[in-house]
DNA sequence: ATGTGACTTTAAGTCCGTG
DNA sequence: TCACGGACTTAAAGTCACA
């Protein structure tokens, strides 16, 4: 697989589901917690070096009420 | 990670990728080679039995000559 | 041209901790 | 509350032979 230019989808991915996750008013804990998903997992996604599956973008974007599509759009 | 309820998704998937490559007259080989994935793991995505990762949905994309977006939304 | 099973390898994702 | 690391375990990624 190539990973190479598509990286920049991680970094787009991880500012939005900060600044989403910022505006529901939760930490990155309870956002982990409500997921079922390791926090420090979500750190990484927040980070940009995590490259999440498709069920587990289908949890986030759940959680943080938007469409999938919504956490990897530029604004 | 809870996969449960969400496995629907992965059928979702299953189906755009398969008609969005036949309406470009790819075979599954094609594509493939063009996404620089195995022929059967594109095989599998299309039964729904793979989760593949936001990076593997974006080659997937980009080759189908789509927005990840379209992978994933139920017309 | 595709489905499938049985793999091996790599990365996803967890858990426990620190500053 | 979060970044970050190390040592894990599990699942995704990728290969192969065959129907």
């Amino acid at each position: 697989m190539k990973t190479d230019r598509n990286k920049q989808l991680l970094g787009l991915l991880a500012k939005n589901v900060r600044s989403l996750r910022k505006n529901i008013g939760l930490s990155q804990e309870d956002l982990a917690f409500q997921c079922d998903i390791d926090r420090t997992y979500i750190s990484k996604v927040e980070r940009g070096i995590a490259n999440p599956s498709l069920l587990v973008l289908s949890r986030i974007a759940e959680i943080l009420q938007v469409e999938i599509k919504d956490l990897i759009k530029k604004k």
